[in-house]
DNA sequence: CATAGTATCGTAAACGTTTACGGAGCGCGT
DNA sequence: ACGCGCTCCGTAAACGTTTACGATACTATG
């Protein structure tokens, strides 16, 4: 195109009208695809926003239509967090924006500052309107944020089940089943006294896993032992502490579940200092397998989930759960367990001598 | 208060205007800290905002005055990057967080998805006028994000230096210094032969570093052996890698530097499985000491850094190039070179005997 | 030809906020 | 009494967009 328009920045949907010759109104029509538009002055007014540069301001269309097009997923970015989250969110955003994108939905993450709280920080973002929907993660015991954004009417789904009364989506990992198949395993292997670290019971992580433990052993017929079960925090320090904490037992466990995976780091560190091999004298199982599990020594067996279909599932239950898109994605249940399926390494492949 | 005022969801100024019996515009002034308004009535408006939990409609304020009082940091959450971010992101934002909330001003991420351009979802975000200035990341060696968000007025400032002509605010590690630092360190142990990993250079962090290790070379009058660069990713799986080719060469090196801490992981594993100890048989030296680092086996040598302080660093360049800010801090330099500490571990802690 | 229907477009009113402007009241000095 | 400055507040116009409504021209139908 030799002639006229050059490509300065756009001021507003008025001057790309003026520059058409076109109403302000049949300019916004082609633009959102509404139908009373002839095809032809619709691709005219594609044509030049596009040569133009020209992108509708955010502000002006929230503001009159009352809705931004963006889901916030609000992340808790507490010192523990920092260090343990590694790349989950990361991660499960890719899901998220494969689903939203499709619909032309931005997701924009909210990371709660350290030093305010994340319920007064929740009700800021709420109030503002600068998102259509949320998601939250980190669910607690008992978390006054299901109250709050179900009182401001805003459709919110949780990156973690709520074991509270009220009903609202979710998506969590199936916590209950794999601490289950980890027991099941290690019996079978021959062994009885089964060790676990457990994050708070607090968190509805912690109080699931701990739940899930018990019954397993029950079902196992072994008697339950608080001693073998050690409080730690998911991180490569806990594990050291936990293998600290196990051999200074006077009955020992000859396995131990880690709730994550980056634990068996320290772990190893700890009981190879006191001469026992993983995967030889104590057998290790853990979940959330990353990459570096295999690269271990031994490698760990751990439980693999694609956390990006996590994010898709997440995606589709909360659009579900949005009157705008639900007749896209009906649903009948929105609380979704997510699988872990078992990935064997050599932390625990071996059967244990019965000699005691 | 046992009279009236039921604390229902507000709808806007107006009715708390209507509600206190004000005009709208006095209303805004008191909320907003003008200065020409009764000290007695902004204490009535506080009160019932409070009280009625008002908070001023993000989008109507935005449309108004142009500004959203939101910083965005754009990450690109490509394949390749989740596997290696870790926790940086989470925990730059965290030292971001602590100088924005001073100025009332949000932070919020904006992930780039897999299948987009970066430079189509900036430019994107920036003609959506969602946020005053932004902080991009992983910048390439040629990035057109610069000449784009320099047209577009908008103030932002990069994490990750930058080698081309434009002048624009960074900070970043000081990989330079580092590589420096390692090389005379292994040098002193009495290794001559030091293999690196490089990612491509392509990225400016690359680009540096194989710099800095050629000229700390150099320095030491050691020829350089483009044998001892291995291309890998910044993953444990590049580190097994790495270790792998290395293990191939015939003249093979007595101690290598590894780009980042997850290598050492799949580094150790492979050359274990040669029957090669490190820290006995080869010196091996990282840098971006995560907490895993002192739990290996042997304990990584690596270099350590506050990246929530460089996060502060970041965000006060970033607000000393802001017109509203720029009084507040004012700066002589809008470059900053972050520096890193070396922790000494297990990994390197032997002197080479000098047989050959 | 008259009428109804359809396709396309222009007009103007919202959305919630901020802010320039002016006005009212008051004290004070001349 | 008058004017001036100051403090405080109300009015109304913007910001950029969407959309309900009506207007116009044209087509089909009787």
């Amino acid at each position: 195109m030799a002639h006229g328009g050059k490509p300065r920045p756009m001021k507003g949907i008025r001057q790309l009208a003026e520059h058409l010759d076109i109403s302000i109104g049949t300019v916004s029509r082609a633009l959102n695809g509404k139908p009373d538009v002839n095809e032809e002055t619709r691709k005219r007014v594609l044509a030049a926003a596009e040569q133009l540069g020209y992108v509708a301001n955010q502000s002006g269309r929230s503001l009159r239509q009352g809705t931004t097009n963006v889901i916030g997923l609000m992340i808790q970015s507490s010192r523990e967090t920092v260090e343990n989250s590694d790349n989950f969110f990361l991660t499960v955003t890719g899901g998220l924006q494969s689903v939203f994108s499709r619909h032309k939905l931005d997701l924009i993450m909210l990371p709660c500052p350290h030093d305010e709280d994340p319920y007064e920080y929740l009700k800021r973002m709420v109030a503002r309107r600068v998102v259509d929907a949320l998601i939250i993660s980190e669910t607690q015991r008992v978390d006054k944020r299901f109250d709050l954004l179900a009182k401001a009417k805003i459709p919110f789904a949780a990156l973690g089940r709520s074991l509270s009364g009220t009903q609202h989506p979710w998506a969590d990992l199936d916590f209950d089943g794999v601490v289950n198949c980890a027991v099941d395993r290690l019996v079978a292997h021959g062994h009885r006294r089964i060790a676990v670290s457990a994050p708070s019971s607090d968190i509805n992580l912690g109080f699931v896993f701990l739940e899930g433990y018990r019954r397993a052993l029950e079902r196992h017929g072994i008697a339950y032992d608080p001693a073998l079960v050690i409080r730690a925090k998911s991180s490569e320090q806990g594990g050291y502490q936990v293998a600290d904490e196990l051999l200074s037992l006077e009955n020992q466990p000859t396995a131990v579940i880690l709730i994550y995976e980056l634990m068996a780091i320290g772990f190893y560190r700890r009981v190879m200092e006191a001469g026992i091999i993983p995967g030889r004298d104590i057998a290790v199982v853990s979940f959330r397998e990353a990459p570096r599990a295999k690269f271990l020594q031994p490698a760990l067996t751990c439980f693999r989930t694609s956390v990006h279909d996590l994010g898709v599932e997440l995606a589709e239950i909360l659009l579900s759960s949005m009157p705008a898109y639900s007749q896209e994605y009906p649903r009948k249940t929105r609380q979704t367990v997510w699988p872990l399926e078992l990935i064997p390494g050599e932390s625990d492949a071996f059967q244990l001598k019965t000699a005691k």
